[in-house]
DNA sequence: CATGAATGAGATTTCATTCAT
DNA sequence: GATGAATGAAATCTCATTCAT
């Protein structure tokens, strides 16, 4: 798995063939299959691991900032999550760009998922302070979609724009939409 | 054009072989390249159509709306840009899976850019209706790839959102983002 | 051919595709096959052409020298020989290598026969210079070969071996085989 | 390598596809990629172990004769020669014919480079008896174009001159040309 | 007589997958 | 359970040749 991520990440979902993932984990190529049924299997599950890896290290980002106010916690966690897409850009990239073709995610939905369902409490809590109208869950997929593709494009295309200020600017975007 | 068109929307950069193409083109594999020098370069012109006929209509739009207040015509904007892109969902899922593959897209940049000084343009004219911190191009580089990618995940993954809510919600994302 | 002369020279048999020598020409692909059943019939022809100015040429010098003695008007051959290469070296390359792929070639054959029929000419006249067991036929096809190829070699592979020398050379080795 | 000597032998360069080479093999044609990178490689495969054949049999021929005067092992080695250059008509000619496309050919250089070096160990032995004023490299040069091309040519052509004949011919050529 | 778009056989090469050892 | 040689379908692309206009 570790050699598939690797590969995958340095050279791409075609650059990725069986044959050098095999040769980069160290093994036959006849074992990779003795493990896993096809070529899409073992990108499903690279993809998969790397979802989960993200999601344990938001929760922990998320446990350590609950005490603190939520302007706080939430620009903490912005700034955790497009530190950990950083990590990995290789990856993401693969996982943008191939995950639509592998069928819908199971894993990576559920990671939107959760974090959905954080801000859902937090909506649910502090109602008062937000537009009278809103609409949930429908502010909820916008505001999951918003903040998730723009911290991916941010990490992915790099534009002129300090990773201070981007996570302002996302902060400010999520504020600005909720608030009366 | 036309039957590369057709076959990559049903089935994807990969699915869509140049003998696929010629045949459902009705013309010999050979005639396609006197035409196209390779693959790619059919790909790129067909997303380059695409794109064209979606700046064309958006211009369009935009011409028969200027004339209105700047809530109605964005949110007519807004309103045409989906519907544009719900007719091509399966070129649309192409550009935004392949165009990365195939270097940054000129055409798919151009339209970008004209919105992006399009609402420049009316960040000025109004600034004072605005956040006076506001840094001009890191703002546009947000509301661009947010309303853009927004858009497309609307029609690609079709949330149980309607129409009229969806285009309400993006207006209501631009509006609270930029101002004060 | 002129133009089909041009492009096998400059890119060779592979190379020289039939669209190419059209368009070089300035005609279309269709017009060539009015005038030749196919591409080798071309090829055969600008070979043959260039033989026959190669024959032409040799005839002149040989024409001019005649008056002189043997040992001047030989060399005076040879030289001529080595220099009409030279002009052609593109078109000299394509006959060497491609002419025995199209089959046995009777202009150039013919050429070889002029020659030989020149020395065998001279063999006779001059009998009780040489050898007296000289196989007439067996040493004409020995030196037309040796000759023929040591100079295209020459002008091909371009031996560190200045011009005079090799006339020189070829010359001795002429003398040497032949005399008692 | 058997079958794609073969082939080549009897269909030329041109006609030797991997295709066919893979057939004659009786393996897949994906069987040929693994161990080959691609079809030149082949071919120059092929015609390095000819080239390699030829010296090292010549090699037991000159180890046979060394201990006879020269003039008889000289004879010998052109017997030996050209009766291996018959034995393979098929790939001689591919080897003239293709071997300039496919680069300046290491072996056939070798073997020419180790026959030149045994004449240049005789010429320096025996310089008393040749001209004072030869000039070694252009005459070494000279004779193993001659010779070589010569034998090949033979083989190839067949021109109605007996093999006794021919090694005799060849033999008068060398001696009369570095003789005084 | 000129044209050149159309053709399609065929060439090389890749790579996911199998299966006998 | 591990191996990796063998496989062959399929992909891209070329080019000599035809034939309706």
């Amino acid at each position: 798995m570790d050699a598939a991520a690797r590969v995958l990440a340095e050279r791409g979902y075609e650059g990725a063939s069986t044959n050098r993932i095999a040769q980069a984990a160290g093994v036959g190529i006849g074992s990779l299959y003795q493990y896993f049924p096809n070529k899409d299997a073992i990108v499903v599950m690279v993809l998969d691991r790397f979802a989960d890896r993200l999601a344990d290290r938001l929760d922990a980002q998320i446990e350590a900032t609950m005490a603190e106010p939520w302007p706080v916690a939430g620009r903490a966690l912005l700034d955790a999550q497009i530190r950990l897409l950083e990590e990995d850009a290789g990856l993401l990239r693969v996982m943008v760009e191939q995950a639509p073709r592998l069928g819908p995610f199971d894993k990576s939905l559920a990671l939107q998922r959760r974090l959905t369902d954080l801000v859902r409490v937090y909506l649910l809590l502090n109602h008062e302070e937000f537009r009278e109208d809103l609409d949930v869950e429908a502010a909820l997929w916008i505001l999951a979609e918003a903040v998730g593709m723009l911290s991916i494009r941010y990490v992915l295309d790099r534009p002129p724009i300090s990773h201070e200020r981007m996570v302002d600017e996302l902060a400010e975007l999520i504020i600005g939409y909720l608030r009366a």
